[in-house]
DNA sequence: CATGAATGAGGCTTCATTCAT
DNA sequence: GATGAATGAAGCCTCATTCAT
């Protein structure tokens, strides 16, 4: 009944949210179990409900946290850019270094969605919806002024994001690019394609 | 695990499998039960070891399934297509097809690859490079022709294959858009980008 | 993972009803667990759950069961006996007889009655107040015809059987006095009352 | 256990007594949790342990204050009181009056006489066997000079005392009936019995 | 004294899997 | 092939209790 030293005090909650955050990206929401987090945060079992009140409560915590900040970080970045192209450079740039920066809160963000309480479900699924809204806007406005040449915006935003968001699958930090020219690229392929105009083959129906 | 036809009728291995889809799209395979697949299949529990060896089993049966499939029908749809830029069409028509029609199997054999046994997650993942070798070896000799102008080619393999695949979360069979417009606009994108040549703004530093 | 050989089969569940019986009479329910359970029925834990919904609905079967078998044998045992006296007689000598044989149901049915689900309360109280009934409606029919005289029918009723149920408490199988006698001795005790006329001190307000 | 006033106003032992006594008369004693204790008295768990030493220390200094003031309260009420007849009917008066006025801790005093440990047990029984002497010494007396007729005085001692303390069960204080009523009436019940002599039927085995 | 955080045991329940019938 | 009952491990969560602050 000695009590060995653990975490202490207020760092325990953060401990939790880091070894949360780690294990449910590696295996899971549904296959972490809270022993896995106990043992990570260095604490017996029963010590995390001094913390967390449900296991599902710590999982719509860390999205909840994720998707307030990416709509903050985003809209502060945006601040003050008008013309559509530049605010759509500034979406890319800032969507590519956030899902890189930010790797796992984003994953879990996306495919741990069918894991919460319906209410929590739909409050996230909100706050998504709040973030896709911001990129369709600019989508919008730059068709608007005829700057922006697009079949259908909505689906154009559906691609750019699921796009950008791919990079979380790819990119190692280590790897041979780095954040920005990675945003860089993104940039050029969604403004200008992989074809510039003039090169498409003289048979192409998309002439 | 396949199973010949027996005396009860309808086989009960093609029920367990369009079950385990079902449950295993819905609540993810860690989530899903035996009992809920049995009870789906209107069997008892045990009954399912009569066709399947174990659940990891089953879910590696339709992952590898699904990656077959995919595979072949993609060599079935670009043999005789020789044009870079009408290889790369081809690839996009089909692969929002493949992924529209069958978007359950699409999603588990993302989502569910970390749930695999390591032996089972190599021999997936092995098959999925093959089908990503597809594209960006369609993309590096666009490039190589000078067909295609893009950064990184393998950074525009993953951007494209993320975007095209993304239409399995939002895609509605009863939408707005036919299989084929989506198609057609996601090459558009693709091949043209957003923003036509000759529309840049000004003081973009795209120019 | 060898099996080791438990009970079987449908004599399990008659096993786990006895055992219930037996460790809630013990402890009471909610100290009762069904790691004893299990322990005293020779099976693991989880088999339990093969013939048991609920920990809870374990409690409310035996509870059912005992007042459904209460009330059928009262109704044989009053069947065709008239005169208020008689039955009450009847009555009488039934409980007692019954709640020495079955002296854990009987326990049980009033001790843990605050462990039941809201629901399964209601119902067991509506079973227990028909059996109430059974002798109020004798007594109100005795005080009718000028038999009986008490200050109040639901009074005396809800005292007789509070005396009566109290055998469960002291009653040894071995001790000195037989079912009958016992019987007997709350027969009188209710029908006369330990002072017969003639007898009461002069003093005595009763007079 | 006892706690001197401390500077927080109101005595937290006595909350704490009070708070028991209401949880476990409504949850027993192995339902109750400190948690629910704490809560009711507007203090964290473990500022509890300030002041009881043990969950089962509680609920014997309950169990014990209770056994107590009932044997002490009796003896005054009997003190001067000779005659067989007028000390049990001023011992019933005694015991329905106290049994109403504290019937959560009447109730706890039976209902969870199971959940003391062994030594506690036999301490607490030890009272309870006192208390029922004070009633069958009553009636041995009144058999011994020929007031009374009982077939046998331990049983009548049982019988009466699970009787009387029935009222534990039904009384309300704003039902019909007074206290004094209810006293009076079970004293009937108890002295003349339901049949007064020369009403018997003629064709009754009691007679 | 009160608090908050820790412990370790144990609660009920569910799981994948096995196997005799 | 299907069933029902068994296993044993493990799931989440709660408990009484301790103790540094």
């Amino acid at each position: 009944m000695v009590r060995t030293v653990g975490s202490h005090g207020p760092k325990t909650m953060e401990a939790i949210r880091k070894a949360g955050l780690k294990l449910i990206h590696e295996h899971g929401y549904e296959a972490m179990t809270l022993r896995q987090l106990a043992s990570e945060v260095g604490v017996q079992v029963g010590s995390l409900y001094n913390h967390i009140s449900t296991k599902q409560d710590l999982l719509f915590d860390l999205i909840k946290a994720h998707m307030d900040d990416l709509l903050e970080e985003l809209d502060i970045r945006l601040a003050g850019i008008d013309h559509p192209v530049d605010r759509l450079k500034s979406f890319i740039a800032f969507h590519v270094s956030y899902h890189i920066l930010r790797k796992r809160e984003v994953f879990i963000g996306y495919s741990e969605l069918r894991s919460l309480d319906p209410n929590h479900y739909e409050e996230i699924v909100g706050l998504r919806r709040q973030y896709e809204r911001r990129l369709t806007d600019i989508l919008d406005r730059g068709q608007a002024q005829g700057l922006f040449q697009v079949g259908d915006t909505a689906v154009a935003g559906y691609g750019i994001l699921a796009m950008l968001t791919g990079v979380c699958t790819w990119f190692r930090p280590s790897g041979r690019l780095s954040r920005e020219q990675v945003a860089e690229i993104y940039c050029d392929m969604v403004l200008r394609g992989l074809v510039p105009d003039g090169q498409l083959p003289a048979d192409s129906p998309l002439r």
